[in-house]
DNA sequence: ATGGCTTGAGTGTCAAGA
């Protein structure tokens, strides 16, 4: 099973990578972030003729997650249950027995400022949610963009971040309490290249410098992390006229 | 120190992203 995730920035703009992606890479479910439209723009026809049925979270101009599937979506949920929240960040739902959850984390704009403090309550919410779902699904993956860049190896400039937005100590301890859920970085369950990133700024040519950040990630429950045969970030449509600021990531999961 | 670029809204220019 290969299932992924990618920031698109806007589905509308980037339909037709993600058309060209699905077609080139045959992911079994794709989870999206920043779908940035309402269900009435959303482009369930062009996918279903894709061969992907589709489940979405969406708003106006900000945020909405999706996911895609070619076997089908079962148990949907969309947003936090419990937590009071106008910002569409979440959906899940079962695809061949595996829990999807679906996320977009809070940015947090500046340590210390009040978007800060909502995506730590945020991310307290999303810890307190999963460990509740993991008994009920023990084969989970957490997979999107998360805005925390969990290690000094996942930032191009270690020196220029440090305690900057996204690579915070209080960050990268919430990222801690999802792993001590059980979860595991399906990334850092292979070798890697160094200076692997999955995010770079449009500005100041930041890809052509992989001046990046490695934001998305696949978090795998046991189960899952023990069949993982591999954890990929694709540069490919990094490369393309109007990408995308994030490259999508997917793991290989044996039967 | 600041902005660099992109998107959506909406038609002038700003918020938000990371």
């Amino acid at each position: 099973m290969k299932i992924a995730a990618w920031n698109v920035n806007s589905l509308k703009v980037r339909l037709p990578h993600v058309l060209d992606w699905l077609a080139a890479q045959q992911p079994d479910a794709l989870c999206l972030q920043e779908t940035k439209t309402e269900d009435k723009g959303f482009p369930f026809a062009e996918l279903e003729a894709a061969g992907y049925s589709a489940i979405h979270n969406g708003q106006k101009t900000y945020n909405g997650v999706a996911i895609l599937s070619r076997h089908g979506l079962e148990d949907v949920q969309r947003d936090i249950p419990g937590f009071a929240d106008e910002q569409k960040r979440i959906i899940a739902a079962t695809v061949n027995g595996v829990r999807l959850v679906c996320a977009y984390i809070p940015n947090g704009n500046e340590v210390g400022s009040e978007k800060y403090e909502y995506k730590l309550r945020w991310l307290a919410a999303l810890t307190a949610w999963l460990k509740d779902e993991m008994t009920r699904h023990p084969k989970l993956a957490l997979l999107g963009d998360y805005n925390i860049a969990p290690d000094d190896r996942d930032v191009h400039d270690p020196v220029a971040w440090k305690d900057k937005i996204l690579c915070s100590e209080a960050e990268r301890s919430a990222f801690q309490r999802l792993l001590d859920l059980g979860l595991q970085d399906s990334f850092r369950l292979f070798e890697q290249a160094e200076q692997s990133f999955s995010w770079w700024d449009y500005r100041a040519a930041g890809f052509r410098r992989n001046a990046g950040l490695r934001i998305d990630h696949i978090l795998l429950s046991a189960p899952l992390a023990q069949k993982c045969t591999s954890s990929t970030i694709d540069k490919a449509p990094r490369k393309l006229e109007r990408p995308s600021d994030h490259a999508p990531v997917f793991v290989e999961i044996a039967p």
